[in-house]
Order: C-alpha cells, then sequence, then structure tokens
DNA sequence: TATATTTGCAACCAAATTAGTTACACTTAT
DNA sequence: ATAAGTGTAACTAATTTGGTTGCAAATATA
C-alpha cells in the first residue's frame, strides 16, 4: 500500500497547489513519476472516497472535492484501504481446530491491536493535506538549484 | 505482513503458556493452522530479532529467549520488519525531474508520517506477550464447547 | 552405537498483488 | 469537427508470500 498512499498523497498535494484548476492525469503522472493510467486509476479511489471530483473532456482533469485544510491524511489513508479494512486485519488466519483457539486468537489480536491501530489514525487524522502543500511549498526553495526559484516559489515550481 | 505478525504473535503466546518446554514446529503449525516449515521460517525471523531460541535434535523446539512481559508487540512488529523497515517508506518513489520534487516530497512524507508511526509503535509496545496469554488464557474456556474447560483452561488447552 | 526426532535451509510452485502499458469508447471545450 | 481528456478493460511483468518437498546436521534415547 506504500507507493498507492504515496502517489496519493501527492496528488492531493498537487491539486491543492493549483486550487481550482483541473489538473491532467498526465501532469499529474509526469509529477508523480508514473504512468498516466496508473494516476487514473488512483484517482478513481480518490473520486469514490470524496476526496477528489474529475472534470471530463477536453481542459478537464481533477480538482479536490473540499477544501485542503478539510482533507486529512487519515482521509486518504482510509481511501486506499478498500479492499482490506484494517491494518492488522487477522482474519486471514484460518480458523482451525483445537476449541476454535485460532477464532479466540483472532478476536483477541483483534482487541489488543485495536488501541495501536487507533492511535496510528489519530495521528493522521491530526495532518491536513494543506499541512502537507504549505510545508512542501516552504522546503521546495531551498532544496531546488533552480534559477528564480526563491520568492515565488510556490508559483514558479510546478509541483 | 498480516499473517506473517498474527502467526508471529499465536507462536509467541503459545511458548508463553508453555513456559520451559520446547514446542516442535509441528505442534505450533498444527495450532496456528500452518505449514511447519512456514513456522520455522518465521522462527528463523524471530532468533534472529532475539525473541526466541531454538534447540536442535529430537525434544527440541522453540522456546521464548527471555519473560514474556519482557517481549512487547512492538518487538514482534519490528521482527517482522526485516526487508522493509518502515510502514510508510516512501523511499519507493522514483525520484523524478522537476527540480527534485520527488525528494522533497519523500522527505517531506516521511517527517509528517513519522509522527503516524511513532504513535503506533508506542501503543504497540506497551502491550507484551504476556498480556496476550493472559487475555487468552481467560477468554478460552468460555469460548470454547469442549468438555473439562473450565478452572484448569489453562492447562487443558494445547493452545 | 543406532535410531528416531527435530531443526535449518535451499529450492520450487502457485496465488495474489501491483505497477506499467496499450487500446478504445465516451465526453467536452474550442 | 477536432483535439484533449477521462474511464475502463485487458494484458504483461515483477514482487511477495504461503505451501510443499527434500535433505543435511544435531541430539535425545534405547
Amino acid at each position: 500500500m506504500n507507493t498507492r498512499f504515496a502517489v496519493a498523497t501527492h496528488i492531493l498535494a498537487f491539486l491543492a497547489h493549483s486550487a481550482g484548476q483541473p489538473v491532467s492525469s498526465e501532469v499529474l503522472a509526469g509529477s508523480a513519476g508514473t504512468h498516466p493510467v496508473v494516476v487514473r486509476r488512483l484517482m478513481g479511489t480518490l473520486r469514490n472516497a470524496g476526496l477528489v471530483r474529475t472534470q471530463l473532456g477536453a481542459g478537464g482533469g481533477a480538482l479536490l472535492a473540499r477544501a485542503s485544510d478539510c482533507i486529512s491524511l487519515l482521509d486518504v489513508y482510509e481511501a486506499m484501504q478498500e479492499p482490506e479494512p484494517d491494518l492488522f486485519a487477522v482474519g486471514s488466519t484460518k480458523p482451525n481446530a483445537h476449541c476454535n483457539l485460532g477464532r479466540v486468537m483472532q478476536h483477541t489480536l483483534e482487541d489488543l491491536l485495536g488501541s495501536a491501530e487507533q492511535a496510528m489514525r489519530q495521528a493522521l487524522a491530526a495532518i491536513s493535506v494543506a499541512q502537507l502543500a504549505q510545508e512542501l511549498a516552504s522546503r521546495l526553495p531551498a532544496d531546488c538549484g533552480c534559477p528564480g526559484a526563491t520568492a515565488d516559489a510556490a508559483t514558479h515550481h510546478s509541483l
């Protein structure tokens, strides 16, 4: 799930940056270092999760579905979880004999590990896409050797 | 990593239960619902992590390397991480053009997501194998319809 | 000492996941 | 009309992972 999450946040940060203007999958793919179709696939997931909306036709592309400070990294995390809902989904362990120990173990693990996942989710919920975009913008000028990348770095750089 | 973690904790809880007596990979596999070789593979990882030790030869098997209340689920989690150290390892994203934006994005994500992983690790560190085994033992009698599974359930049940 | 038990390990197979890619239908601005 | 884009299906290749077999080495026990 690693790269999906990374590319998704990359996309959302980009969309937050170019607020209001639809961005094409080709541009996003170029920035994220992947293929436009991969972006569109991921975009479908983000759209189903209600994080972005897309416009068909020429001049179309993707936009944030709501303000960037109303999208948390937990939203992104959950959107990427479609198939398997839990980080510690222990459901895959087969229920075996021995008095259903497998089932008891499964439930016990789920209960005990729930607190761990809860902690991580709270931490993710505390980070917004707006924060990410802002942090990114503040880091770009210093980190980049491009000429003219000083004050207007945020507008100069095509994320 | 899901099932690896689940099987590993299953194994450790079992070993905590049968304290001092080496347990063979066949018994563990039977309990965890997998193949003895899978258990031995996993056991190698746990052994490298210093969580268990094994005895060769007839009557051999695995034992906890230290007291069960000195083994946290964070230890297990980290042991299962060998190849890829980070839950949010963003390193796989290719560094692309555009003023090394990929690299900046990577570092920014790592920094922001570090807090999330830290929170999860602290929660995992707060749970010991001893707690897991105890919780498991307390749940087994009630959950199981085996005859004779009442007071001495902990000794009756072969985890 | 001989035998049975058990780990350690390598090799291989099958299934699942995933990124990348191509192709094409459909939508929409110009 | 045409060009630009999305949505989606299909295929490939790589990676991961669990299961399985086979065998050498170690060790308790008779």
